[in-house]
RNA sequence: GGGACUGUGGGGUAGCUUGGUCCAUCCUUCGGGGUUCGGGACUCCGAGACGCCAGUUCAAAUCUGGCCAGUCCCA
Protein backbone atom coordinates (compact mmCIF):
# COMPACT_ATOMS: atom_id res chain seq x y z
CA UNK A 1 0.00 0.00 0.00
CA UNK A 2 1.41 3.29 -1.04
CA UNK A 3 2.23 5.96 1.88
CA UNK A 4 2.58 9.30 2.42
CA UNK A 5 6.17 10.44 4.01
CA UNK A 6 6.09 10.16 7.91
CA UNK A 7 4.48 13.86 9.08
CA UNK A 8 6.92 13.90 12.10
CA UNK A 9 10.10 13.29 10.18
CA UNK A 10 9.45 15.30 6.98
CA UNK A 11 6.46 17.12 7.19
CA UNK A 12 6.11 19.40 4.46
CA UNK A 13 6.44 16.42 2.05
CA UNK A 14 3.42 14.76 3.70
CA UNK A 15 1.74 18.22 3.76
CA UNK A 16 2.03 18.33 0.20
CA UNK A 17 1.50 15.23 -0.32
CA UNK A 18 -1.72 14.53 1.69
CA UNK A 19 -3.02 17.88 0.20
CA UNK A 20 -2.36 15.85 -3.71
CA UNK A 21 -4.44 12.82 -2.44
CA UNK A 22 -6.95 15.19 -1.06
CA UNK A 23 -7.74 16.99 -3.69
CA UNK A 24 -8.14 20.03 -1.93
CA UNK A 25 -5.98 22.11 -4.12
CA UNK A 26 -4.51 22.35 -7.43
CA UNK A 27 -0.77 23.67 -6.78
CA UNK A 28 -0.18 23.41 -10.50
CA UNK A 29 -1.56 27.28 -11.60
CA UNK A 30 1.90 28.49 -13.16
CA UNK A 31 1.54 32.09 -11.22
CA UNK A 32 3.87 30.72 -7.74
CA UNK A 33 2.03 31.37 -4.63
CA UNK A 34 -1.18 31.20 -6.34
CA UNK A 35 -3.33 27.93 -6.39
CA UNK A 36 -6.58 26.71 -8.06
CA UNK A 37 -9.60 25.97 -5.00
CA UNK A 38 -10.82 22.39 -6.45
CA UNK A 39 -14.74 21.74 -5.78
CA UNK A 40 -13.69 19.53 -2.59
CA UNK A 41 -11.15 22.06 -1.46
CA UNK A 42 -13.92 24.94 -2.13
CA UNK A 43 -16.70 22.77 0.11
CA UNK A 44 -14.39 22.95 2.78
CA UNK A 45 -13.50 26.10 2.31
CA UNK A 46 -17.58 27.29 2.04
CA UNK A 47 -17.73 26.09 5.38
CA UNK A 48 -15.11 27.63 6.94
CA UNK A 49 -16.44 31.05 5.54
CA UNK A 50 -19.93 29.89 7.19
CA UNK A 51 -18.40 29.48 10.64
CA UNK A 52 -16.62 32.89 10.14
CA UNK A 53 -19.22 34.33 9.38
CA UNK A 54 -21.52 33.42 11.68
CA UNK A 55 -19.16 34.04 14.66
CA UNK A 56 -18.15 37.40 13.96
CA UNK A 57 -22.39 38.35 13.07
CA UNK A 58 -23.08 37.30 16.16
CA UNK A 59 -20.46 40.11 17.76
CA UNK A 60 -22.70 42.40 15.51
CA UNK A 61 -20.49 42.95 12.67
CA UNK A 62 -21.81 43.32 9.43
CA UNK A 63 -20.89 42.19 5.77
CA UNK A 64 -18.82 44.85 3.34
CA UNK A 65 -16.82 44.73 0.25
CA UNK A 66 -14.45 46.92 -0.91
CA UNK A 67 -12.71 47.71 -4.31
CA UNK A 68 -9.60 45.71 -4.89
CA UNK A 69 -7.38 48.32 -6.37
CA UNK A 70 -6.11 50.88 -3.63
CA UNK A 71 -4.59 54.56 -5.02
CA UNK A 72 -0.62 54.95 -4.30
CA UNK A 73 -2.09 57.88 -2.65
CA UNK A 74 -4.23 56.51 0.03
CA UNK A 75 -2.04 53.32 0.40
CA UNK A 76 0.50 55.77 1.50
CA UNK A 77 -0.72 57.69 4.23
CA UNK A 78 0.26 55.99 7.63
CA UNK A 79 3.80 55.81 7.35
CA UNK A 80 4.35 52.42 9.58
CA UNK A 81 1.82 50.52 7.32
CA UNK A 82 3.11 51.02 4.13
CA UNK A 83 7.12 50.55 5.50
CA UNK A 84 6.12 47.11 6.32
CA UNK A 85 3.61 45.91 3.06
CA UNK A 86 6.16 48.12 0.73
CA UNK A 87 8.07 45.14 -0.56
CA UNK A 88 5.47 43.12 -0.99
CA UNK A 89 2.77 44.89 -3.26
CA UNK A 90 1.66 44.29 -6.47
CA UNK A 91 1.64 47.23 -8.74
CA UNK A 92 -1.33 48.20 -11.50
CA UNK A 93 0.85 50.87 -13.21
CA UNK A 94 -1.01 50.47 -16.62
CA UNK A 95 -4.66 50.95 -18.27
CA UNK A 96 -4.54 49.04 -21.27
CA UNK A 97 -1.35 50.75 -22.80
CA UNK A 98 -1.84 53.99 -20.80
CA UNK A 99 0.26 54.47 -18.00
CA UNK A 100 -2.55 55.75 -14.72
CA UNK A 101 -1.50 58.87 -13.19
CA UNK A 102 -1.67 57.51 -9.91
CA UNK A 103 -0.77 53.32 -9.50
CA UNK A 104 -2.36 51.68 -8.04
CA UNK A 105 -2.33 49.18 -5.46
CA UNK A 106 -3.83 45.50 -5.31
CA UNK A 107 -4.48 45.19 -1.68
CA UNK A 108 -2.51 43.67 0.53
CA UNK A 109 -4.92 44.14 3.14
CA UNK A 110 -7.84 46.36 3.42
CA UNK A 111 -6.94 49.08 5.55
CA UNK A 112 -6.21 51.80 3.21
CA UNK A 113 -8.56 51.20 1.11
CA UNK A 114 -12.00 51.50 3.73
CA UNK A 115 -10.76 54.12 5.78
CA UNK A 116 -11.05 56.81 3.23
CA UNK A 117 -14.41 55.75 2.77
CA UNK A 118 -14.74 55.31 6.98
CA UNK A 119 -13.84 59.13 7.24
CA UNK A 120 -17.41 59.63 5.17
CA UNK A 121 -19.00 57.45 7.50
CA UNK A 122 -18.32 58.45 10.61
CA UNK A 123 -19.42 61.62 11.25
CA UNK A 124 -21.62 61.68 14.96
CA UNK A 125 -20.93 59.41 18.20
CA UNK A 126 -23.90 57.88 17.09
CA UNK A 127 -22.20 55.96 13.78
CA UNK A 128 -20.41 54.45 16.52
CA UNK A 129 -19.30 51.68 16.82
CA UNK A 130 -18.83 50.88 13.17
CA UNK A 131 -18.70 47.02 12.86
CA UNK A 132 -17.74 45.50 9.42
CA UNK A 133 -15.80 42.92 8.29
CA UNK A 134 -15.31 41.28 4.25
CA UNK A 135 -13.95 38.06 2.92
CA UNK A 136 -11.90 38.57 -0.03
CA UNK A 137 -8.76 38.00 -2.03
CA UNK A 138 -5.87 39.56 -1.02
CA UNK A 139 -2.54 39.70 -2.67
CA UNK A 140 0.79 40.09 -1.33
CA UNK A 141 4.52 39.09 -3.14
CA UNK A 142 5.98 36.64 -0.49
CA UNK A 143 9.42 36.27 -1.42
CA UNK A 144 9.63 33.01 0.66
CA UNK A 145 8.85 29.94 -0.52
CA UNK A 146 4.96 29.33 -0.67
CA UNK A 147 2.66 26.61 0.44
CA UNK A 148 -0.78 25.82 -0.55
CA UNK A 149 -3.09 27.26 2.25
CA UNK A 150 -0.07 28.07 4.56
CA UNK A 151 1.69 30.95 2.61
CA UNK A 152 0.26 32.18 -0.27
CA UNK A 153 0.18 35.27 -2.86
CA UNK A 154 -3.20 35.16 -3.36
CA UNK A 155 -4.67 35.09 0.29
CA UNK A 156 -8.51 34.25 0.64
CA UNK A 157 -9.09 36.81 3.64
CA UNK A 158 -11.43 37.41 6.04
CA UNK A 159 -10.36 41.19 8.01
CA UNK A 160 -12.93 42.70 9.99
CA UNK A 161 -12.78 46.51 10.55
CA UNK A 162 -14.01 48.28 13.84
CA UNK A 163 -14.45 52.15 14.58
CA UNK A 164 -14.82 52.31 18.23
CA UNK A 165 -15.26 55.58 20.43
CA UNK A 166 -12.32 55.13 22.33
CA UNK A 167 -9.23 53.51 23.67
CA UNK A 168 -11.09 51.05 26.28
CA UNK A 169 -14.00 50.16 23.86
CA UNK A 170 -11.20 49.31 21.09
CA UNK A 171 -9.67 47.42 23.70
CA UNK A 172 -12.86 45.92 24.66
CA UNK A 173 -13.39 44.53 20.58
CA UNK A 174 -9.94 43.07 20.91
CA UNK A 175 -11.50 41.21 23.43
CA UNK A 176 -15.12 40.08 22.01
CA UNK A 177 -12.88 39.38 18.23
CA UNK A 178 -11.00 36.70 20.91
CA UNK A 179 -13.96 35.56 22.09
CA UNK A 180 -15.60 34.99 18.98
CA UNK A 181 -12.66 33.47 17.74
CA UNK A 182 -12.83 30.94 20.37
CA UNK A 183 -16.28 29.85 19.08
CA UNK A 184 -14.80 29.41 15.76
CA UNK A 185 -11.63 27.47 17.18
CA UNK A 186 -14.20 25.14 18.88
CA UNK A 187 -15.78 24.40 15.46
CA UNK A 188 -12.54 23.67 14.10
CA UNK A 189 -11.52 21.73 17.04
CA UNK A 190 -8.07 23.65 17.17
CA UNK A 191 -6.36 24.28 20.07
CA UNK A 192 -4.13 27.37 20.50
CA UNK A 193 -2.89 29.93 21.96
CA UNK A 194 -3.47 33.87 21.84
CA UNK A 195 -0.41 35.71 22.69
CA UNK A 196 0.51 39.65 22.74
CA UNK A 197 3.32 39.84 19.86
CA UNK A 198 6.38 42.05 21.08
CA UNK A 199 6.87 45.16 19.74
CA UNK A 200 9.29 44.79 17.04
CA UNK A 201 6.45 41.96 15.57
CA UNK A 202 3.64 43.93 15.12
CA UNK A 203 1.30 44.66 12.66
CA UNK A 204 2.70 47.34 10.89
CA UNK A 205 0.79 50.98 12.19
CA UNK A 206 -0.26 48.48 15.20
CA UNK A 207 -0.76 50.03 18.67
CA UNK A 208 -0.33 46.02 19.56
CA UNK A 209 -1.64 42.99 18.02
CA UNK A 210 -2.39 39.51 19.34
CA UNK A 211 -1.93 36.56 17.27
CA UNK A 212 -3.18 33.47 18.05
CA UNK A 213 -0.67 30.85 17.45
CA UNK A 214 -1.20 26.72 17.22
CA UNK A 215 2.04 24.11 17.56
CA UNK A 216 3.02 22.23 14.91
CA UNK A 217 5.11 19.99 16.01
CA UNK A 218 8.31 20.41 17.27
CA UNK A 219 9.22 23.76 17.99
CA UNK A 220 7.08 25.11 14.97
CA UNK A 221 4.46 26.96 15.11
CA UNK A 222 1.84 28.38 12.88
CA UNK A 223 -0.12 31.93 13.15
CA UNK A 224 -3.41 31.43 12.38
CA UNK A 225 -5.12 34.98 12.87
CA UNK A 226 -4.49 37.79 14.19
CA UNK A 227 -6.70 41.12 15.83
CA UNK A 228 -5.01 44.44 15.73
CA UNK A 229 -5.24 47.84 18.36
CA UNK A 230 -4.72 50.61 16.14
CA UNK A 231 -5.55 53.69 18.62
CA UNK A 232 -5.97 56.55 16.31
CA UNK A 233 -2.72 55.47 13.92
CA UNK A 234 -4.74 55.04 11.27
CA UNK A 235 -7.63 57.14 12.13
CA UNK A 236 -5.38 60.37 12.30
CA UNK A 237 -3.27 60.10 9.12
CA UNK A 238 -7.40 59.19 7.57
CA UNK A 239 -8.84 62.22 9.29
CA UNK A 240 -11.95 59.13 10.81
CA UNK A 241 -13.15 61.36 13.34
CA UNK A 242 -16.56 62.19 15.37
CA UNK A 243 -18.34 64.89 17.33
CA UNK A 244 -18.88 63.66 20.96
CA UNK A 245 -21.86 64.04 23.37
CA UNK A 246 -19.85 67.00 24.34
CA UNK A 247 -19.35 68.69 20.97
CA UNK A 248 -15.69 67.63 20.94
CA UNK A 249 -14.12 66.24 17.59
CA UNK A 250 -12.39 62.97 18.35
CA UNK A 251 -10.62 60.59 16.56
CA UNK A 252 -12.10 57.00 16.78
CA UNK A 253 -9.86 54.14 17.79
CA UNK A 254 -9.69 51.40 15.42
CA UNK A 255 -9.40 47.28 15.93
CA UNK A 256 -9.14 44.77 12.82
CA UNK A 257 -9.17 41.41 13.23
CA UNK A 258 -7.41 38.62 10.88
CA UNK A 259 -8.31 35.40 9.55
CA UNK A 260 -7.40 33.26 5.78
CA UNK A 261 -7.60 29.62 4.45
CA UNK A 262 -4.19 29.46 6.49
CA UNK A 263 -6.87 27.66 8.72
CA UNK A 264 -7.16 24.56 6.16
CA UNK A 265 -4.07 24.30 6.29
CA UNK A 266 -3.71 24.22 9.86
CA UNK A 267 -6.59 22.03 10.21
CA UNK A 268 -4.64 19.74 7.83
CA UNK A 269 -1.56 20.18 9.61
CA UNK A 270 -3.07 19.44 13.16
CA UNK A 271 -5.43 16.51 12.61
CA UNK A 272 -3.79 14.89 9.08
CA UNK A 273 -2.29 11.41 9.75
CA UNK A 274 -0.69 8.40 8.08
CA UNK A 275 -3.75 8.11 6.00
CA UNK A 276 -4.37 11.46 4.71
CA UNK A 277 -6.44 14.60 5.99
CA UNK A 278 -9.24 14.51 8.95
CA UNK A 279 -11.33 17.04 8.72
CA UNK A 280 -13.73 17.91 11.90
CA UNK A 281 -17.74 17.91 10.60
CA UNK A 282 -17.47 21.22 10.98
CA UNK A 283 -15.36 21.46 7.91
CA UNK A 284 -15.60 18.66 6.13
CA UNK A 285 -17.18 18.40 2.52
CA UNK A 286 -18.94 15.39 2.93
CA UNK A 287 -19.21 14.45 6.98
CA UNK A 288 -20.86 11.02 5.69
CA UNK A 289 -19.80 9.13 2.94
CA UNK A 290 -22.24 5.64 2.43
CA UNK A 291 -20.59 3.46 0.54
CA UNK A 292 -22.70 0.64 -0.89
CA UNK A 293 -21.45 -2.83 -1.32
CA UNK A 294 -23.28 -4.21 -4.30
CA UNK A 295 -21.07 -7.73 -5.34
CA UNK A 296 -23.04 -10.77 -6.93
CA UNK A 297 -26.79 -10.72 -6.89
CA UNK A 298 -28.96 -8.28 -4.88
CA UNK A 299 -27.03 -5.12 -5.83
CA UNK A 300 -30.55 -3.39 -6.85
CA UNK A 301 -31.99 -3.77 -3.25
CA UNK A 302 -28.87 -2.51 -1.78
CA UNK A 303 -28.43 0.24 -3.65
CA UNK A 304 -32.32 1.47 -2.96
CA UNK A 305 -31.63 1.12 0.27
CA UNK A 306 -28.51 3.15 0.41
CA UNK A 307 -30.09 5.66 -1.47
CA UNK A 308 -33.34 6.30 0.84
CA UNK A 309 -30.80 5.84 3.19
CA UNK A 310 -28.82 9.24 2.22
CA UNK A 311 -32.17 10.98 1.85
CA UNK A 312 -33.13 10.54 5.33
CA UNK A 313 -29.39 11.77 6.65
CA UNK A 314 -29.68 14.65 4.25
CA UNK A 315 -33.30 15.30 5.69
CA UNK A 316 -31.59 15.05 9.06
CA UNK A 317 -29.22 18.26 7.81
CA UNK A 318 -26.13 16.53 6.97
CA UNK A 319 -23.66 17.04 4.23
CA UNK A 320 -23.79 12.91 2.91
CA UNK A 321 -22.18 11.88 -0.33
CA UNK A 322 -23.24 8.29 -1.72
CA UNK A 323 -20.24 6.56 -3.42
CA UNK A 324 -22.15 4.57 -6.19
CA UNK A 325 -19.25 4.84 -8.46
CA UNK A 326 -17.69 1.23 -10.16
CA UNK A 327 -14.36 1.21 -7.13
CA UNK A 328 -14.40 -1.44 -5.15
CA UNK A 329 -15.31 -1.26 -1.78
CA UNK A 330 -11.68 -1.64 -0.12
CA UNK A 331 -10.68 1.62 -2.78
CA UNK A 332 -13.21 3.74 -1.55
CA UNK A 333 -12.35 3.56 1.76
CA UNK A 334 -8.77 4.86 1.33
CA UNK A 335 -10.57 7.20 -1.01
CA UNK A 336 -12.36 8.97 1.80
CA UNK A 337 -9.85 8.43 4.60
CA UNK A 338 -7.34 10.52 2.87
CA UNK A 339 -10.00 12.92 1.36
CA UNK A 340 -10.51 13.40 5.57
CA UNK A 341 -14.16 12.12 6.06
CA UNK A 342 -15.23 11.78 9.29
CA UNK A 343 -17.90 8.91 9.14
CA UNK A 344 -18.41 6.25 6.75
CA UNK A 345 -21.60 4.49 6.41
CA UNK A 346 -21.20 0.90 4.75
CA UNK A 347 -24.00 -0.86 3.71
CA UNK A 348 -24.00 -4.06 2.20
CA UNK A 349 -26.91 -7.09 1.86
CA UNK A 350 -26.50 -7.77 4.95
CA UNK A 351 -27.35 -4.30 6.06
CA UNK A 352 -30.04 -4.10 3.39
CA UNK A 353 -31.98 -6.89 5.05
CA UNK A 354 -31.80 -5.83 8.98
CA UNK A 355 -32.22 -2.35 7.85
CA UNK A 356 -28.67 -1.31 9.71
CA UNK A 357 -25.51 -0.24 8.66
CA UNK A 358 -22.03 -0.37 9.54
CA UNK A 359 -20.63 3.26 10.59
CA UNK A 360 -16.56 3.74 10.80
CA UNK A 361 -15.27 6.78 11.68
CA UNK A 362 -11.94 8.39 10.41
CA UNK A 363 -10.12 7.78 13.70
CA UNK A 364 -10.59 3.90 13.21
CA UNK A 365 -13.60 2.80 15.44
CA UNK A 366 -16.21 0.79 13.58
CA UNK A 367 -19.15 -0.57 14.68
CA UNK A 368 -23.12 -1.60 13.66
CA UNK A 369 -25.47 0.08 14.05
CA UNK A 370 -29.47 -1.10 14.22
CA UNK A 371 -31.91 -1.82 12.97
CA UNK A 372 -33.35 0.34 15.69
CA UNK A 373 -32.42 3.87 15.71
CA UNK A 374 -30.17 3.90 12.39
CA UNK A 375 -30.41 7.95 11.39
CA UNK A 376 -29.86 8.46 15.37
CA UNK A 377 -26.94 6.39 15.12
CA UNK A 378 -25.28 8.10 12.89
CA UNK A 379 -25.79 11.50 14.19
CA UNK A 380 -24.37 10.52 17.47
CA UNK A 381 -21.77 8.58 16.21
CA UNK A 382 -20.25 12.26 14.31
CA UNK A 383 -20.43 14.03 17.66
CA UNK A 384 -18.52 11.26 19.17
CA UNK A 385 -15.75 11.41 16.06
CA UNK A 386 -15.83 14.85 17.04
CA UNK A 387 -15.46 14.73 20.63
CA UNK A 388 -12.67 12.35 20.14
CA UNK A 389 -11.05 14.76 17.69
CA UNK A 390 -10.97 16.93 20.26
CA UNK A 391 -9.77 15.11 23.18
CA UNK A 392 -6.32 14.00 20.98
CA UNK A 393 -5.76 17.54 19.42
CA UNK A 394 -5.85 18.47 22.94
CA UNK A 395 -3.95 15.62 24.25
CA UNK A 396 -1.22 16.55 21.21
CA UNK A 397 -1.68 20.48 21.85
CA UNK A 398 -0.77 20.06 25.78
CA UNK A 399 2.53 18.20 24.96
CA UNK A 400 3.73 21.02 22.47
CA UNK A 401 4.84 23.40 25.25
CA UNK A 402 7.58 22.78 28.04
CA UNK A 403 9.22 25.16 29.98
CA UNK A 404 12.90 26.52 29.77
CA UNK A 405 14.60 28.39 32.80
CA UNK A 406 17.98 29.47 30.80
CA UNK A 407 18.64 30.22 27.30
CA UNK A 408 20.63 27.17 26.62
CA UNK A 409 17.83 25.15 27.06
CA UNK A 410 15.98 27.23 24.27
CA UNK A 411 18.78 25.87 21.88
CA UNK A 412 18.21 22.40 20.99
CA UNK A 413 14.29 22.81 21.42
CA UNK A 414 11.99 19.95 20.85
CA UNK A 415 8.74 21.58 21.74
CA UNK A 416 7.18 25.27 22.08
CA UNK A 417 8.89 27.12 24.82
CA UNK A 418 7.34 28.97 27.61
CA UNK A 419 10.22 31.31 29.16
CA UNK A 420 10.41 34.33 31.71
CA UNK A 421 10.91 37.36 29.90
CA UNK A 422 11.47 40.98 31.08
CA UNK A 423 10.07 42.60 28.80
CA UNK A 424 12.74 44.36 26.39
CA UNK A 425 13.74 43.59 23.04
CA UNK A 426 17.17 43.19 23.97
CA UNK A 427 16.60 39.51 26.04
CA UNK A 428 13.50 39.10 23.19
CA UNK A 429 16.34 38.86 20.36
CA UNK A 430 18.72 36.71 22.93
CA UNK A 431 15.37 33.97 23.66
CA UNK A 432 15.20 34.51 19.28
CA UNK A 433 18.98 34.02 18.63
CA UNK A 434 18.84 30.54 21.22
CA UNK A 435 15.62 29.07 19.28
CA UNK A 436 16.39 30.18 16.40
CA UNK A 437 13.38 31.22 15.78
CA UNK A 438 10.74 34.33 16.80
CA UNK A 439 9.62 35.11 20.28
CA UNK A 440 6.24 34.89 19.88
CA UNK A 441 5.28 37.31 23.10
CA UNK A 442 3.29 37.39 25.73
CA UNK A 443 -0.09 34.98 26.41
CA UNK A 444 -2.98 36.72 26.52
CA UNK A 445 -5.32 34.39 28.43
CA UNK A 446 -4.00 31.37 30.79
CA UNK A 447 -0.55 29.49 29.50
CA UNK A 448 -1.09 26.53 27.67
CA UNK A 449 0.39 24.88 30.58
CA UNK A 450 0.09 25.16 34.37
CA UNK A 451 3.89 27.02 35.73
CA UNK A 452 2.82 28.98 38.67
CA UNK A 453 4.53 32.49 38.86
CA UNK A 454 7.50 33.06 36.26
CA UNK A 455 10.96 33.33 37.69
CA UNK A 456 14.12 35.51 36.75
CA UNK A 457 14.39 36.62 33.10
CA UNK A 458 15.83 34.10 30.98
CA UNK A 459 17.92 37.12 29.04
CA UNK A 460 18.92 39.02 31.87
CA UNK A 461 17.58 37.46 35.03
CA UNK A 462 16.11 40.49 35.97
CA UNK A 463 12.90 39.13 38.51
CA UNK A 464 10.43 41.41 37.12
CA UNK A 465 9.61 39.06 34.62
CA UNK A 466 6.40 37.51 32.44
CA UNK A 467 5.27 34.50 30.82
CA UNK A 468 6.37 33.94 26.94
CA UNK A 469 6.26 31.91 24.20
CA UNK A 470 8.78 31.53 21.98
CA UNK A 471 9.60 28.88 18.76
CA UNK A 472 10.00 28.71 14.85
CA UNK A 473 6.97 30.16 12.94
CA UNK A 474 6.76 27.59 9.66
C1' G B 1 20.99 40.63 -2.89
C1' G B 2 24.96 36.19 -3.02
C1' G B 3 25.61 30.90 -3.91
C1' A B 4 24.19 25.80 -5.15
C1' C B 5 20.98 22.57 -7.48
C1' U B 6 16.84 20.90 -10.57
C1' G B 7 13.35 21.05 -15.01
C1' U B 8 11.42 14.02 -18.95
C1' G B 9 3.37 12.06 -20.22
C1' G B 10 -1.91 14.37 -15.46
C1' G B 11 1.48 12.71 -10.81
C1' G B 12 6.19 10.19 -9.49
C1' U B 13 10.54 8.43 -12.07
C1' A B 14 14.83 5.72 -15.34
C1' G B 15 18.11 7.37 -19.00
C1' C B 16 22.42 12.44 -18.80
C1' U B 17 28.79 11.20 -16.08
C1' U B 18 31.01 8.47 -21.44
C1' G B 19 26.05 11.95 -27.56
C1' G B 20 24.11 6.87 -31.47
C1' U B 21 21.60 0.61 -28.90
C1' C B 22 15.65 6.19 -27.08
C1' C B 23 9.95 7.39 -32.67
C1' A B 24 12.62 7.49 -24.43
C1' U B 25 12.07 3.01 -18.89
C1' C B 26 8.99 1.66 -14.96
C1' C B 27 4.95 2.78 -11.36
C1' U B 28 0.65 5.49 -11.15
C1' U B 29 -3.14 7.98 -13.87
C1' C B 30 -6.59 8.36 -17.98
C1' G B 31 -10.13 6.04 -22.14
C1' G B 32 -12.45 1.29 -23.90
C1' G B 33 -13.75 -4.31 -23.37
C1' G B 34 -14.40 -8.58 -20.19
C1' U B 35 -14.28 -11.06 -15.50
C1' U B 36 -14.89 -9.05 -10.54
C1' C B 37 -16.97 -6.46 -5.97
C1' G B 38 -17.43 -6.81 2.78
C1' G B 39 -10.06 -3.03 2.84
C1' G B 40 -6.30 -0.08 -2.80
C1' A B 41 -8.82 -6.59 -8.10
C1' C B 42 -7.28 -9.06 -12.57
C1' U B 43 -6.79 -9.11 -17.65
C1' C B 44 -6.74 -7.44 -22.82
C1' C B 45 -6.53 -3.09 -25.99
C1' G B 46 -5.44 2.06 -26.26
C1' A B 47 -3.74 7.39 -24.81
C1' G B 48 -0.04 10.48 -22.86
C1' A B 49 6.56 13.64 -21.91
C1' C B 50 12.46 15.36 -22.99
C1' G B 51 10.72 23.85 -20.02
C1' C B 52 11.96 27.69 -24.21
C1' C B 53 15.48 29.64 -27.83
C1' A B 54 20.06 29.38 -30.17
C1' G B 55 24.67 26.69 -30.91
C1' U B 56 28.28 22.35 -31.44
C1' U B 57 27.81 17.66 -34.24
C1' C B 58 26.91 13.04 -39.38
C1' A B 59 23.88 12.48 -34.80
C1' A B 60 21.41 15.99 -28.70
C1' A B 61 16.80 14.07 -23.35
C1' U B 62 22.30 13.79 -22.92
C1' C B 63 27.38 18.80 -24.47
C1' U B 64 27.65 24.66 -24.59
C1' G B 65 25.28 29.59 -24.03
C1' G B 66 21.09 32.59 -23.02
C1' C B 67 16.15 32.88 -21.21
C1' C B 68 12.02 31.12 -18.25
C1' A B 69 10.30 28.32 -14.08
C1' G B 70 11.09 25.90 -9.49
C1' U B 71 13.81 24.10 -5.00
C1' C B 72 17.44 24.61 -1.18
C1' C B 73 21.29 27.30 1.55
C1' C B 74 23.35 32.07 3.04
C1' A B 75 22.37 37.66 3.94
Amino acid sequence: MPTFPDKAEKFIDWYLEVLDAAELTDKRYPVKGMNVWTPYGFQARRQLDAIMIREIERTGSLPVEFPALIPQTEFQKEKDHIKGFDAQVYWVTKGGATDLDVPLVLRPTSETAMYPVFALWVRSHKDLPLNVYQIVNTFRYETKTTRPFLRVREIHFFEEHTCQVDEAAATERVRSNLAAFEGMARSFVLPYVAVRRPEWDKFPGAFYSVALDIPVGGARTLQIGTTHHYRENFSGPYGIQYEATDGSTKHVHQTTFGLSERLVGAVVSVHGDAKGVVFPSSLAPYQVVVVPIVGGSGGEAVLAYARELVERLRARGLRVHLDDSDERPGAKYYRWETHGVPLRVEVGRREAEQKSVTVADRLGSKRPIGPDGVDDGIVAALAEFDERLRAKAQATFAASFTVARALDELRASTTVRVIAWCGSEACGHKVEEAIEGALLGTPEGPLPIDLGVPGPCVGCGTADSRWALAGQPL
